[in-house]
DNA sequence: GGCGAGCCGTACCGTACGTTACGGTTCGCC
DNA sequence: GGCGAACCGTAACGTACGGTACGGCTCGCC
């Protein structure tokens, strides 16, 4: 279950020139992918490699900070759960979706989840976990509010915030992450990324909207 | 979208002692994930690397048979679709949903995508197209002609059998795969498989069942 | 029985890359 | 102006591993 992440706001520890260096380090990674080298970092950055063992270890260390320098980038406003009704409600879920979809869709993202999926297979380091904490729990702990919100405003109806997420989740989703990850060349435009927003939004309310007779009564 | 994937049916081409190896090479696999090494898969298989070098070729080359060859193995028998009501339905829709979440739990299907993400990265070869082809897309080739006829006995209503199989995809699987790719220990026993796939399949009938006045009738 | 093909085991080669070492430069500080 | 810390650029080291070469063994075949 590894909730056991490091804690540490990275983004205070690190001064301007080391985030510099990391910005360096993601972009190549973006690029390059897991097999970057020390050399390459260090020539994009226009550091020593003396300058990166000594601030990151190693290229473990180099490569969880990297991953961390970018979680650390990604930390979003919760939304507010007041005066909820049906309307907001569907807007704040197409909102999540949508973001969501974005976020898998990206570079960035892909880059970053190829390379924890890589390195979760030699247990070297905890690069998956960072990466799960940072995205995919983090969904759902800003998102499970929304839902005990809308369960409280009797919008929503379920027995488990954590089941009902998963299923919005796997709606949202679907196939997106597991095929951009392998490769497939999947064009998700802001336009498709809307709809498919609404369509799991809509799903997820015919799932678990509260069946208070006519709804609106 | 990646649909050209050579389809050789290596299973034919394949001696006994080349499948033998490819056996060896997977079990390898699983344990030691993308860093394993020819020395290691020659001493695993008792065999030369030689030997490995004129049968695949080169590192990519073994890779991409061992691949293959496991792939050659999950091939299962489609299922029929005739005499089709609401109950069999039911019954082959929690089957494939079942069958599925064996797969990706599966320590095979988790090495085996591991290594086929880390491989698209670095676009060498079409690793992640045969993991896709054979995992993702044929369970959509399988499950479309179900789809298909519970559509014509008037059991379901969807417009388009690939959104519906795809809302089946994410309901089925839901955040399972990327957990357990980026490590996440999730424990999937059999009962809880079970009742995943009855969740899903009522959350999918729901959505796409045919409102046919009370079912049945 | 002799022969050649195919394969095993192992030694060997070349290289890429992680890591270290070091001389030279910048810059804050006394 | 002088000192030292931090850092840059680059050269050098060590090693792991992909790929090749080669001697010896087995076995089917003439």
């Amino acid at each position: 279950m590894l909730h056991i992440v490091p804690d540490i706001d990275t983004s205070e520890t690190l001064t301007e020139r080391q985030k510099a260096v990391l910005d360096a380090a993601l972009r190549l990674l973006v690029e390059e992918g897991d097999q970057l080298t020390m050399t390459a970092v260090a020539r994009r950055a226009s550091c020593s490699k003396e300058t990166l063992y000594k601030w990151f270890g190693d290229r473990d260390g180099l490569l969880t900070a990297t991953v961390q320098w970018q979680a650390s980038k990604v930390r979003v406003a919760p939304v507010d759960a007041k005066g909820l009704d049906l309307a907001s409600l569907t807007v704040s879920l197409e909102r999540f979706a949508s973001d969501w979809l974005k976020v898998i869709s990206s570079d960035t993202s892909i880059a970053l989840n190829r390379v924890a999926v890589g390195h979760a297979g030699s247990g070297k380091d905890n690069l998956g976990a960072v990466v799960l904490e940072n995205g995919r729990f983090a969904l759902a702990k800003r998102l499970k509010p929304v839902l005990e919100a809308g369960r409280q405003a009797g919008l929503l109806d379920f027995a488990d915030a954590e089941t009902a997420f998963r299923s919005f989740f796997g709606l949202v989703a679907r196939d997106v992450q597991i095929r951009l990850l392998l490769g497939d060349r999947l064009e998700l435009t802001e336009a498709t990324i809307g709809g498919d927003a609404v369509r799991a939004t809509q799903q997820f309310l015919a799932l678990f909207g509260a069946k208070t007779g006519p709804q609106g009564l």
